[in-house]
RNA sequence: CGCGGGAUGGAGCAGUUCGGUAGCUCGUCGGGCUCAUAACCCGAAGGCCAGAGGUUCAAAUCCUCUUCCCGCAACCA
């Protein structure tokens, strides 16, 4: 059997990690522990990309060395992934020495090739935003979408990818290979890309003069290599390449995993890159969307990304990654909310599935000293739930194996509930009642063996779960030992006489609205709980005082002449000179309404450029939902007033 | 016309590739059971599948047009 390894993409360290990765990252580790039961040998890589301007420019802003600055997000990112459950079998980063090496033996065969060569790069280059814009990107007026002020012709030296040259061929590959990339949607994106026009060839070098965090090219050392052609490359890199055997083992069966947003870089520049240097292409594309939270349109509030990774340690870890991969459906953006969690906590893993355990285990005690029954003679209702048995299974492990968790998980759900009606109709207490202890034999077995199945099953997506349901079934350590593949057209694994656990409580019920009065009393705690202002989330009285928090007076509201959501605003903080304030909230107040008010502001704010318009300080608002109010005094003050 | 996604019972979604009785979860209402985590089981109500036109024996599904939402990128200090 073909081997199955799998990478996430590797991540950019100019922020913090977040649900985004750690969707991805999850959804890859249950991937690859499925692969594992399904008897294929695998691996499986995740990583970190950390060269770039942008890196450089964010180090600098943390006062911070590039080196210390990636050294020290990376590791972040090497350290959740322990708390999420995954266990990578290689974490890369593409400032490792072997990486370095693969990057520049990879440049080298290319350009041997002659597939790079050295031309003109000519562009509109904007210093605001040390980058160059196409045509295309420009206001009509021919200025930086950003700055709003024209930008310098400037051309420059550099090497290329002949990456036009495979244009060809790629979409060859791609009509020859349906599965390439998918689910369809984004392979019919990439085939439309391909088609609206000749591909370009790709600019993968910056002059040293501009940009040294990179490495080196091979054979002009008065260049660094530029960011997607060194961190493709980490997908190989991290396989060894081009020195060790595992390359040669899971090359070209490699699944690469990512999100819509990075689709043409993985779906056009690394194929090609890999034609160019002589190597098969990888074997499939997985393209997933994007998590919305609820808080994603309201700008104004902060650390809402994060938030999400505090679930894991409200509801537990199973209990989140049971969410992610059920709630999204693959390639389709989901919605993240804790109604939506709480909803499927409940539903999915307590009501069906912990109670489930929690009755069949509960019975299996009363009436069979908690120790597993031999089975007599299956009637009709026992094989109708062997057949269904196989059939859930069968379907979860093919849906699964096409990445389609949420389908996966569902048809196994057809197994979980019909065994909660099975024990209805079967009644086992009735049978025990009459002292038919052969046909409850029957019965609770028939059930115990299914709960296996489901089970071992469920091992892929909530390992730890798994491991207790197993251990109360008395087959500890079976997610290690068993194949689930094994598990189809199989019956009556469990040993007759085993122990088993006396009681079971998987999943507790959540009751949504104590937990949100809870979750409401822990918001408003730390503050009088916990006047340690070391306790982290909180900021010291010192920090509170370095902000300048004043009120003013609404002079001047207007549309910002070049932004649908902004406003521009003359606020009077009694310093002379109103202040020109550039706010985001053009959607929720007319700027008639706005002229007059006493407003809170954020008077020390560094001032900031927004779409060519200087914002000096914020405008504070209260956002309930996604109605937002003013923050404003119950009377007339002196504009500058402080509040404090 | 920047790119893309979507509109299906009260809510959230499958189903659309390859036309053929409209399905799931939650919620509501009625009933059952008592092994269980106020859970589970049975039953019911509720949809002319956004609108208009077309193809067809047959359209949620294919084609054309229209309307309305949303994501990305811009415009979150």
């Amino acid at each position: 059997m073909l081997p199955y390894s799998l990478t996430t993409p590797i991540y950019y360290v100019n922020a913090k990690p977040h649900l985004g990765h750690a969707y991805t990252t999850i959804l890859g580790d249950s991937l690859v522990r499925f692969q594992r039961m399904m008897g294929r040998r695998s691996f499986f890589v995740t990583g970190t990309d950390e060269h770039g301007d942008k890196i450089v420019q964010a180090a600098e802003k943390a006062g911070q060395t590039p080196a210390a600055f990636t050294d020290a997000i990376s590791r972040e990112f090497s350290e959740l992934w322990p708390r999420l459950g995954v266990q990578p079998d290689r974490f890369v980063r593409t400032t490792g020495k072997a990486h370095k090496k693969a990057v520049q033996t990879f440049l080298q065969r290319v350009y041997d090739n002659g597939d790079i060569y050295f031309g003109e790069y000519g562009g509109h280059y904007c210093f605001g935003c040390e980058r160059f814009y196409t045509e295309k990107e420009l206001t009509e007026e021919g200025l930086c979408p950003q700055h709003l002020v024209k930008p310098e012709y400037i051309s420059e030296k550099n090497y290329f990818f002949r990456m036009s040259k495979y244009q060809g061929w790629l979409k060859e590959h791609i009509l020859a290979n349906p599965d390439f990339i998918r689910p369809e949607r984004y392979r019919s994106e990439v085939l439309s890309l391909l088609d609206s026009g000749a591909l370009e060839d790709l600019c993968i070098s910056r002059p040293k003069s501009r940009l040294t965090w990179g490495i080196d090219l091979p054979f002009d050392e008065n260049y660094v290599c530029y960011v997607w052609f060194d961190a493709l490359i980490s997908y190989i890199s991290a396989l060894g390449w081009p020195d060790n055997s595992t390359f040669e083992a899971l090359w070209p069966g490699e699944e690469h995993l990512v999100a819509k947003d990075i689709l043409k870089p993985h779906a056009i520049f690394w194929p090609t890159m890999l034609k160019a240097a002589g190597l098969e292409p990888y074997r499939h594309l997985n393209v997933h969307g994007y998590w919305l939270t609820r808080d994603t349109k309201m700008s104004k509030s902060l650390g809402n990304v994060v938030a999400p990774l505090e679930y894991v340690d409200t509801y537990g870890l199973d209990a989140f990654r049971y969410f992610l991969l059920r709630d999204m459906h693959f390639g389709s953006d989901g919605n993240f909310t804790e109604e939506a969690f709480i909803a499927r906590l409940n539903a999915d893993l307590a009501n069906d599935l912990g109670n489930l355990f929690s009755r069949v285990l509960s019975m299996a005690a009363k009436f069979c000293h908690s120790t597993v029954p031999a089975p007599a003679e299956y009637g009709e209702a026992e094989s109708y739930v062997r057949e269904l048995a196989d059939t859930a299974l069968g379907n979860f492990q093919s849906l699964f194996g096409e990445v389609r968790t949420s389908s996966a998980l569902e048809a196994l759900w057809e197994l979980v509930r019909h065994l909660n009606k099975y024990v209805d109709s079967a009644a086992p207490w009735a049978l025990a009642k009459a002292g038919d202890t052969v046909r409850l034999g029957t019965v609770l077995y028939t059930l115990l063996e299914s709960m296996r199945k489901v089970a071992l099953s469920l091992a892929p997506v909530m390992p730890e779960t798994a491991a207790t349901m197993l251990s109360q079934l008395g087959c500890p350590g079976d997610e290690e030992k068993r194949l689930l593949k094994d598990e189809i057209g199989s019956f009556g694994l469990l040993m007759p006489g085993t122990p088993l656990a006396a009681a079971s409580n998987l999943f507790p019920r959540v009751d949504p609205e104590k937990k949100r009065a809870a979750s409401q009393q822990s918001a408003a705690k730390p503050a009088k709980v916990a006047p340690e202002s070391s306790a982290p989330g909180n900021i010291e009285y010192a920090d509170f005082q370095k902000l300048e928090l004043k009120i003013g007076t609404i002079l001047v509201a207007e549309q910002h002449p070049n932004a649908d959501k902004l406003l521009r605003l003359e606020i009077d903080l009694g310093e002379g000179t109103p202040r020109q304030i550039i706010s985001g909230i053009a959607r929720h107040f007319s700027p008639e309404s706005l002229v007059g008010k006493q407003v809170a502001v954020v008077a020390n704010l560094a001032p900031r450029m927004l779409r060519g318009l200087e914002s000096k300080g914020m405008l504070l608002t209260a956002a309930d939902g996604d109605t937002l109010r003013l923050i404003t005094v119950e009377a007339p003050v002196a504009d500058g007033s402080s509040i404090a």
